[in-house]
DNA sequence: TATACTGTGTATATAGATATAAACAGTATA
DNA sequence: TATACTGTTTATATCTATATACACAGTATA
């Protein structure tokens, strides 16, 4: 099972961060159920070419938040989780995301039409490239 | 002089990034005129409570790309920026980041009807709090 | 039982980020 | 000229992130 992945190379966030912020929003959003089995460890760092040591990282701090349950001999897999944590996860996330970008162009002194303007150009490329159904960005 | 410079203390993004980002965006966005001096790296490093190697490494890159100019002795000083790379410096930023907000929902399997809700309630917020004026999120 | 997978632990190594400190060289002012 | 600032260089140190490798223990299947 391939996970939907992307790591951002000429990120300043470490690798092990991005894996887990990504996995976090496909078990809140739903994508993956409880129970759904993750890739291993080996088979993630094959998958995304990074050291096991890097994705065991993420996986153990999503671990230690709830969101998956590992044995050993077994592998790992997707913890049931509150629909209310689920909830509460992505609207922070989304929250925190939007208002990042939105202070991002006061601070370069864009005013709160033209960030709208903005904004509105990339929803409208998404809708354009039907983009809803598949999820991603380029 | 101060610089309107805010340091995100759990954020995986090291410190001399987010200083980078920052400035240029103040530059970028026409807060900092040319020649305008910056704080010294001394200054800056006691007003953020960082190591002065930090808030050096910050600024070599920013004089690397040539938003700042700097003088053994005298200082550091904000360079002649023309306008063309300005506006494209600004509008990637902005841009990215919207992106980076937009696709964080579309990862937690939000409708691109929900994202615009959340950005839309951001927004609110923003003119209810007259923030335009000042520029910055809490 | 052997093999192939799984996670866990350990080791070594390198690069990056950051801290503190000291010294040197340049600038400005009293 | 002394002092206080400026940037530059160097040194030492610690922590984090990441890489590679190996061995151990657990699981599953042929």
């Amino acid at each position: 099972m391939d996970l939907p992945i992307r790591l951002a190379k000429d990120s300043k966030t470490p690798i092990y961060h991005q894996i887990e912020e990504q996995v976090k929003a496909l078990i809140a959003g739903g994508h993956l159920q409880a129970g759904t089995a993750l890739p291993s460890i080996r088979a993630l760092s094959k998958e995304l070419e990074i050291s096991v040591i890097t994705t065991r990282r993420a996986y153990l701090n999503l671990e230690q938040q709830g969101f998956i349950k590992t044995t050993q001999g077994k592998g790992t897999f997707v913890a049931e989780v509150e629909a209310d944590k689920k909830k509460e996860v992505t609207v922070a996330a989304i929250y925190q995301a939007l208002e990042k970008g939105i202070e991002t162009g006061l601070r370069h002194d864009y005013s709160i039409e033209q960030i709208e303007e903005v904004f509105t150009e990339i929803i409208a490329k998404l809708k354009e490239k039907g983009e809803k159904a598949n999820g991603e960005l380029d």
